[in-house]
DNA sequence: ATGGCCGGTAGACACATGTATACACCCGTG
DNA sequence: CACGGGTGTATACATGTGTCTACCGGCCAT
């Protein structure tokens, strides 16, 4: 267990804080985070190398809260009918106690530095993959390829990423933004379903009414 | 017509070339980019009140070039089963020949400037009304409400523009980031379409093979 | 021809930044 | 006790930044 403390944990938190605020974590300046931390500058370069270290070492801080997040998660059994909703509101309700953790990953995604970028892809790329074993054991989409799960579990973790970050800053629209993210989730899975139906079977099961 | 020239064109396309590299636009510095414009720092001011207003500019410089690129593929007709297929490679190849737009896009839309974010929103959201509309006009989806159509657009767009950064930088992965994409499409439509089915129906109408 | 404006330049200012070196303190080990 | 490593501090330097004021040439309309 690799615990953080004394002025180490207080420049991390120091960067957390200010991230919150409209600021990304690559833009945050070594005598800035000093400053809200309340230390020297040059006590920075007792704990790391550079910046780019220290990037990496406060993502990896928050990946670990965001594990536990999803440990979580996963011991809590949802039926089929609800898995959406009930994960949905699971996760934004975390995110909401968690808000440094969304903010660096929706910032530094698609960031300018591709270390960032690249830490970020694989920390994803292990929750998708998570979330797919998930449904796959639970067998919550039947008659679907494993394949197309995992696909669509990437898409719905960037898609829930950065949605999560407007449920953040929009506290007035969270009910729109959940249900728009359980529907986005439904309609995913289940055109995966009738991925294959040509389009005329298609409008067949289609209801006319609505 | 608002045709720009001189110093301010040269400014604007020094940002749109730094851009590509590893920066976002707004950290740009305005010694920076008259260094690569190759003018005067104090030329910057000729033209600019600020940073601020430079970067809105610049939006407005890319964005006008990507109504166009909208234009054009609104009078490319499709067929309904071929329009995924079609729009997404015409969307691509523009990309390809426009990268500044969407590096741009995709950085400031969840960076950490609210101007540049409040500003890249208007835009996607003037986009995914036009796409929906497209979409209602030529019938593509049958049997699902405008609203639900607008809301898949909307979604589309910001899916399309965060791969596309992908299919910018990993040239050897485009033909699968393209089927995906395409794939996405078709089941975010699919699943609209089969929304209101009963779990049980759904399975019903699933073939146990694949 | 002349006066004003537009675009570009030059120099200087106050400040912030990353980094390096050197110093001070605490605390556990020998 | 001494000492050495980990932690925090002070000072300093070179460089970069945004902004200000002043200057200069061309161009257009009066």
């Amino acid at each position: 267990m690799n615990v953080v403390t004394g002025g180490k944990l207080k420049l991390i938190q120091a960067a957390l804080r200010l991230i919150t605020e409209t600021r990304s974590l690559t833009s945050l300046g070594l005598r800035e985070l000093a400053r809200e931390a309340g230390l020297n500058p040059n006590t920075f370069y007792r704990h790391f190398k550079n910046l780019d270290e220290f990037c990496l070492q406060v993502l990896a801080y928050v990946a670990e809260d965001v594990k536990t997040g999803v440990r979580e998660l996963r011991r809590m059994a949802a039926s089929s009918e609800q898995a959406a909703h009930d994960t949905v509101t699971f996760v934004y309700r975390y995110f909401l106690a968690h808000p440094a953790a969304i903010t660096i990953a929706v910032r530094e995604l698609h960031g300018p530095s591709p270390l960032m970028r690249q830490a970020l892809a694989t920390q994803l790329e292990a929750s998708a993959r998570e979330m797919a074993e998930d449904i796959l054991e639970r067998g919550l989409v039947p008659g679907v390829a494993p394949e197309t799960i995992r696909e669509i579990s990437d898409m719905t973790i960037r898609y829930i990423l950065f949605r999560a970050m407007d449920y953040l800053e929009q506290p007035e629209q969270r009910a729109r933004i959940q249900a728009e993210t359980e529907r986005f989730i439904n309609r995913q899975f289940r055109g995966a379903m009738v991925e294959h139906l040509p389009q005329s079977e298609l409008a067949a099961v289609t209801r006319p009414g609505n």
